[in-house]
DNA sequence: GATGAATGAGTATTCATTCAT
DNA sequence: AATGAATGAATACTCATTCAT
């Protein structure tokens, strides 16, 4: 499932990444897949309020009116962009995080792996944080699959907190400042491990206990994997 | 515990401050200054983004053409507005933090302050968060004027804590996430708090000691004075 | 000895000249043809820089924005426009001058005659005018056509002339100064003859060989017809 | 009167020649003169049309509503200018050309001067063309003060032609179109000698006498010394 | 006479959306 | 389902002109 290599192809195939996945469903949700790829792709260069239909459309190489077959409208497209974007990440970190069991792990695991594989295609980061400035709290909800692992740690009596909305809009905040910043910066090493060491300390952990949690996950072999990670494989 | 007495009269001034403030100055800055404060009510009311300018200087009693000899666009006036509310909350702070030394208290009060005052004046609340997310750098700088606190905490040996713009646009982002909450379900003196107790443990305090900080502030004078702050007072 | 009968009926089918042309054509081309007529009839009523595409497309029977599926702005209609209308005149001309060998007669006909047509549809002549005023060099290529019977008289011995970019200049110089002075006092058959003559002396012929070239075509049958020309016949 | 040196500080000075000129005039002319140098630098660079009274004003370090203290508006000022041109130049020309007798080498004497001169200072000759192709006919004017020369030509017999509004009109235009050229290809003699021949053409010589008449003026020492001819000196 | 802030009519231009084909 | 021409509301922005100071 992980690739190496990053060359050129890759970003072709980036670009067409969901037609490609839905090669061999019916010819309605190719039309839409194609649409969401072309949006991604225009969303990520010029921001989603400056994109304009027309100009998603000529990149599918559909006709304009084609788009109103399928969304009502280009909010209803920036939705379904952005939460395409973070299934398929979901769906990425579900498969390899299957065997690892403590909470607080799976927590570190996810948070690293969501802001390093986001930024392996930074049209979809660029995707994602421009939905989320739009609309915060929707798109807050992407990380509300984080939730299940920081239940499971408190559950397992590592984490003292209460899991409410305030607090993952708090984690979602940390996470999306970090990711803009690096959409500016590149990608950072430093800036990954802050970044979870921040959110376990909103979560409840001391500096301490937050560092070491960090350390002792940054040797692991699934984020070694994730530094060459590539959505294509 | 929160005093929301926002009758119409200190609505009605909120309209109108930066045009009082200018009363004396000469003719092109009070028409700026009308300028701003119309465009605080519309992009309070619509957001940025769907203000038009026509509306502004409608409402500012103004010909539409009066707003380009003031500002390039909207762009610009949406930075001025911003920066002028954010100068204005500064000057309030520094005056009524004065006698107070410990840096990490001077944090404490001044982000307490910071959400409370800004909500007494949800209009200047929905303006800065509105330009944040059109500009989230560059509204990051809006909290600088924290950073002297933070490094004053550094250098009292109370907070052990590199302070660079990562850092600052973390903080940034949990106060304007907690500023979006308010917003939407109103002022919370839990919220208030937590989100204090945030920053605190972002600059490196445990949870304890962040409890314990914000507790220590906040039967202080100064706090509850600011539960009936407006601006005008 | 000039037939004006532009009576209202050819008036009307000038109006609608391109529209005409186009039937049968794509909707497409249609609508672009309407468009044209539309800015024919306002630029030759208001001048290029006077009018307004509103006005253009309001009497074109069409939305405003239909203008922009088919133009970039004003100056492309304006060129289209001219063009149409050289294009038009040339491929007239062409058909009745079949069976002229001379060059020099070809020139002295294919001079009169535009001077004569633009006349008979003097809408076409502002617009030819204005568009030349607008920019000069562009528009002396409508007279490049002339340029194949200069040859050709050159090449019959009858020339003695470097057919270079200034000369077409000068030639359209003359015929333009003569178009607007028509334009504004009417047509007048001696200004017909001398901007012939001036046009052949700028050829390098002397005044009394000019003369006698005008002489030596003028009872010819073709001029005779276009005395009572008009585009649609 | 003829300065050889085309330094920098020549175009300064050009570019307050006006100005410069009406030293020791009362206020309001002094001024208007301001004016008309601002007008020509923003005109020669901008295009007449695309030139705002705002930026005339902002150049000429005046306040925007001074402007209506000297001229209706835009078109008003255009033509003063362009007159204010044609007077300087025709003034130029008449000191030289007073002890030149034969019409003919007057008329050539002066259409070369007339080129030579207006490039000399190509934003005056920006500025001539400009008003010349927004008001023909008005501008055609400048070139009336040809008509005496040409007069004097027919009355001493050398020239058979009647001199009417036409002629004149046609002379100008072949004048303009060659100014046009020069200001995009720069300055050239033969540009220069053929204009003047196609001058004397349309005055009724043939090209041979034509020609002699410019050879023969082209040695004169007048015209050697336009070569390096600036109006300031 | 000069100033320059205010005016507001006027125009270009964009773009989401519709609908006949 | 797809097409793409047409729509027209909406908005930004310019700039000549006025007039109180």
């Amino acid at each position: 499932m992980i690739d190496m290599s990053n060359d050129q192809d890759k970003m072709t195939d980036m670009q067409n990444y969901f037609r490609t996945q839905a090669i061999g469903s019916n010819k309605r949700n190719r039309t839409r897949s194609t649409l969401i790829d072309s949006a991604i792709d225009v969303f990520s260069e010029k921001g989603i309020e400056e994109a304009s239909v027309h100009e998603i459309t000529a990149i599918a190489g559909l006709a304009n009116g084609t788009f109103y077959n399928h969304f009502k409208d280009k909010d209803e497209l920036a939705l379904a962009s952005s939460e395409a974007i973070a299934l398929e990440i979901a769906k990425a970190l579900d498969g390899r995080m299957s065997d690892l069991d403590r909470g607080v792990s799976r927590v570190v695991v996810a948070s690293w792996a969501f802001l390093r594989i986001t930024l392996s295609a930074d049209a979809w980061a660029r995707v994602l944080v421009g939905q989320y400035l739009r609309h915060p709290t929707t798109e807050a909800a992407a990380f509300r699959y984080m939730q299940g692992d920081i239940e499971r740690a408190v559950a397992q009596g590592e984490l003292d907190v209460e899991v409410d909305a305030f607090l993952l809009e708090q984690i979602a905040a940390v996470m999306m400042a970090a990711l803009r910043r690096m959409l500016r910066v590149g990608p950072q090493t430093e800036v990954l491990n802050r970044t979870c060491e921040n959110i376990l300390r909103l979560l409840g952990l001391t500096p301490v206990q937050a560092e070491r949690e960090v350390a002792r996950v940054s040797g692991h072999a699934l984020l070694e994997s994730l530094e060459r990670f590539t959505l294509i494989d």
